[in-house]
Parts: structure tokens; sequence; C-alpha cells
DNA sequence: GATGATAGATGCAGTATACAGATAGTATCG
DNA sequence: CGATACTATCTGTATACTGCATCTATCATC
């Protein structure tokens, strides 16, 4: 716990999904390969994600259905995973976003009934 | 993969952190020990979590000083530990929470943006 | 031919999780 | 009493996930 504070990020990681889940996400506007999409990542302000992660990640979403891909030749440098969505994987990403919303709408509501027990042992700020 | 669709539930979990935060924002509104949250989340919506995650999950959040717990015998039947959420706990969902809503809203400009991409397979920079 | 950026992958150690079951107190029913 | 069920917490195990370091490889520039 409060191992540091680096960019504002707290201890906790809740990479797994939110990393596939941003994939996802960033592939439903453009395909990619995964050095871009773990570019855009480090530049999100989301926390930073591990570049191994990411291409395993990426492996994993690929073999459950959720994108596709194909070696791409046509620039220059080191070939590339052409990435894009499938149809499997927009639909979990909707559905992602539901149960997203679900959760945050669950944390909120405890966080608003809050004002009854203020008191007991010490005053915030 | 498409798993289950128990209750809409997607196939992806994001357990670890929603389970952790979504403890430390029901422990904002009263004090509860584990069984009863256990039971609250079993009823909110949320994904299923598993028992003896819960527990343990308290064991870390307690470890990690985000809550505490004393040994209830006030009531009848077994023993009870009572948790409460610590200041750090504290700080440490408001701070999640800000950063879920970082998460929600990259997820969801992504999601925005794809209108432009409907017939076309690809658009390079 | 060394360096650095691009691009992707892997081995390993530590951590997390689901599933199953253990332990225990109390209550009810026959 | 014995069986059953509900409450309440905890643990063992097998698998999965993750961070870190490292590795291969292509190409451009010096």
């Amino acid at each position: 716990m409060a191992d540091e504070e680096k960019n504002g990020h707290s201890g906790m990681r809740l990479h797994g999904e939110m990393l596939s889940t941003s994939i996802l996400a960033m592939l439903r506007e453009w395909n990619a390969h995964g050095y871009q999409l773990s570019k855009r990542l480090a530049e999100s302000g989301l926390p930073p994600f591990d570049s191994g992660t990411i291409y395993r990640t990426l492996r994993q979403l690929e073999q459950d259905g959720m994108i596709s891909s194909l070696w791409d030749t046509s620039a220059s440098g080191p070939a590339r995973r052409m990435y894009s969505l499938t149809k499997t994987g927009d639909t979990m990403l909707s559905a992602w976003i539901e149960s997203l919303q679900k959760y945050q709408a669950f944390l909120q509501s405890a966080v608003a009934g809050q004002k009854d027990r203020l008191d007991e042992k010490e005053q915030p700020e």
C-alpha cells in the first residue's frame, strides 16, 4: 500500500481488464499494431502498462476472438501485427462499458450516503 | 470465449480492484462484517464474487491499512470481524474513483470517435 | 559497426483467483 | 439427541495473471 504516487496513480492496480478493454476501445477507432497501442496508452493518463503484458494481452484477446491480426510488412522497419476489432470484441466492449457504469454507480451511491458517520475517530481535512 | 452470460455479465472480469474498492465504498457508509458485505455484493448487480476471495481481500485490505477490524461477539452465532474504513482507505477510495473516471472517459471517447470508420478498413496517418 | 528507435516475444518469480472444502456457533425440527 | 440449515470465517490447491528483465530482429543514422 501507499507504494508511491508517481503520477497521481494510486497504489492499487486494476490492470487486467482495464488494459484489455482500453485496447478494444482504441481498436474501435482505428486498427493499430501493438507498439502504437502501447504508445497511446502511455500518453493516455491511465496507469502505466508493461509492454510485455500488452503484447501478451493482445495475443490473449486474439485467442478469445475479440480481435484479429495479420502481419503487416508494408512499412519499413520490423514487421508488425495489425490488429482489428471483431464483432465479438465490439459487443464485449459495449457490455463492459455497461457493466462499468453499474460499478461506478455502485461506488458513487455508497460514497454519497457517507454523511451519516463523520464522527467516531478523527476529523479529516 | 463468451464463457456465459449469467446476469448479463460479460466474460471479462476485473474482480481484483472492483472487489476491493466496492468493499471500501460500502464501508464508507457503515461498518460491516464480511458476511454482510458478501451478501450485499451478491445483490448489487455487480458480477459475483467468490466468498473465499472476499475474506482474503478483507485481510489484505487490513494489512494494507485501508480498513481495520475487531472481533464482535455481541450477537449470537459465530464471532464476526467488524470492519471499518480507515482514513487511508478513504483517501484511496477517492483516488480510485478519480482514476476510474479517467478510464471511463478514455473508453467513451474512443467509442464516440468510432463513427469515422464505419466503412473503411484502415486509416493510416 | 555502434547506437537507438521500432516491434514483438519469453522466462521467471511473485501474486491473485476460482473452486472446493474445512471449521464452528446457533437454531429448528422430529 | 441427530440431522439439517444458516451464519461466519478461513484455507489448500491448481491455474492464471503480471511485472521485470531480457531477447530477437529490422531499419536509420552516425
